[in-house]
DNA sequence: GAGTGGTCTAGACCACTTT
DNA sequence: AAGTGGTCTAGACCACTCC
């Protein structure tokens, strides 16, 4: 079976994206160009670009044209960061410490992640808000797809504005297992807990525009005054 | 702002739908049809019934035509039922026990179910895998939204289903605030778990095809076997 | 005013399912 | 063979943004 057209359109511009011949930001030709350079019909480039729009690869504005998703800080944390205060709102918490470090991949990293790494960064990091510790959390990356990562430390805030700005590793969604435990020896002592007391632990695998898991992140979560906030369509 | 014409389109189905003139599992109009019918052309009744695919109202299938999403107790658990195995495949737990009463709402619940009704029907359930206790739910709907509820007990396994059948109501979407807590009363007792033990509670909004706020739901999970499985993108 | 995306049309052909 | 959705085209007009 051939493929249709619009997907060839598609795979054109994530493989531009993916590479970085797209920047972050950067505008796309318009419906009519796109069509015009890959020999499809503006209807069809158009069907192309709504389809990376629903991915969350671009956006488009009506008048102004189409953008490659450019992450911020506030963008990653909405979509991401699923701690919200009881009413709802967003909560926005700080970076308290950070330890960077290239070390073997378990077992279960190397088969979860692309390309089955021996080697992955550790990123390990706590967050407060207010006077109180919240998370605890630590990912592992592809040493092979993050090549020099270890000399960038200390890391921004947001480490998934960092993937696309450093190396064009747009996450566009995550799968996340979640589980009601005590709390428990490093996570305890780094969020100043008793052990035994309830937390939220989140195991969380992040995949990239070209669907890879590019991330493993394992965090352990406070929840005594917020909630995690999930939609499920 | 005229509204888009495939929108209007899109309210006339979905009202044909939530007011039971077209059944779970009925056939639509074909597209052709459906434009000539409503005065607008195939490609935009087409439109419309791919934003109704996309929401979860129809199913469609090359060659055979469109039909009212038909709820299934397996659709429903895979959907809305997110404790999952840690190899990531679904369980299916049996319906343990059951209590049904009319009540006053409380004032959390009138606020924020449809129609701040001033009396729900409260489902308690009880479910069970295996030899374990699982899950306790209590659910409540308003009176008025389902007349006739209490003479209905007991009530099926998947309260969706149920829904949709009985009242030609669709839940299309969730938002869901977890904690993790330690179990308490009447849930630690249910799930025979002693008093502080970590268990994860859900507190669940769930929407209808009108996107109005048809049921809250509470419940409170054992995930000392199971995960809680969620998607962000 | 020029350029962009958003809506809408009319028609064509293909792929698939059902009878 | 008939009917369905899936793809694709060419063209039109509108609404919006920016200069």
């Amino acid at each position: 079976m051939a493929p249709p057209l619009y997907r060839l359109v598609i795979d054109t511009i994530v493989e531009r994206i993916a590479t970085g011949a797209l920047q972050p930001g950067a505008m796309l030709p318009s419906e009519t160009q796109l069509g015009a350079e890959l020999g499809v019909s503006q209807g069809t480039a158009r069907k192309a670009l709504m389809e990376l729009e629903a991915r969350g690869l671009v956006q488009r504005a009506q008048g102004r044209g189409t953008f490659v998703t450019m992450r911020t800080p506030e963008s990653s944390l909405f979509h991401f960061f699923r701690l919200r205060q009881p009413d709802g709102s967003q909560v926005t918490p700080r970076l308290e410490g950070e330890s960077l470090r290239r070390r073997r991949a378990t077992a279960a990293e190397s088969r979860a992640l692309h390309g089955q790494p021996e080697h992955v960064f550790e990123i390990e990091r706590l967050r407060r808000l207010d006077a109180r510790h919240l998370v605890y959390e630590m990912s592992a990356v592809p040493v092979p797809l993050f090549p020099g990562l270890a000399e960038r430390a200390p890391l921004p805030n947001t480490l998934y504005v960092f993937y696309q700005q450093a190396y064009s590793c747009i996450i566009t969604r995550a799968d996340e297992r979640l589980r009601a435990i005590g709390a428990t020896g490093r996570a305890a002592e780094a969020l100043e807990l008793a052990e035994g007391t309830p937390v939220m632990s989140v195991e969380r695998l992040a995949f990239d525009a070209l669907d890879r898991a590019v991330e493993r992140r394992k965090s352990v979560f406070r929840t005594d005054a917020y909630d995690y906030f999930v939609s499920l369509s």
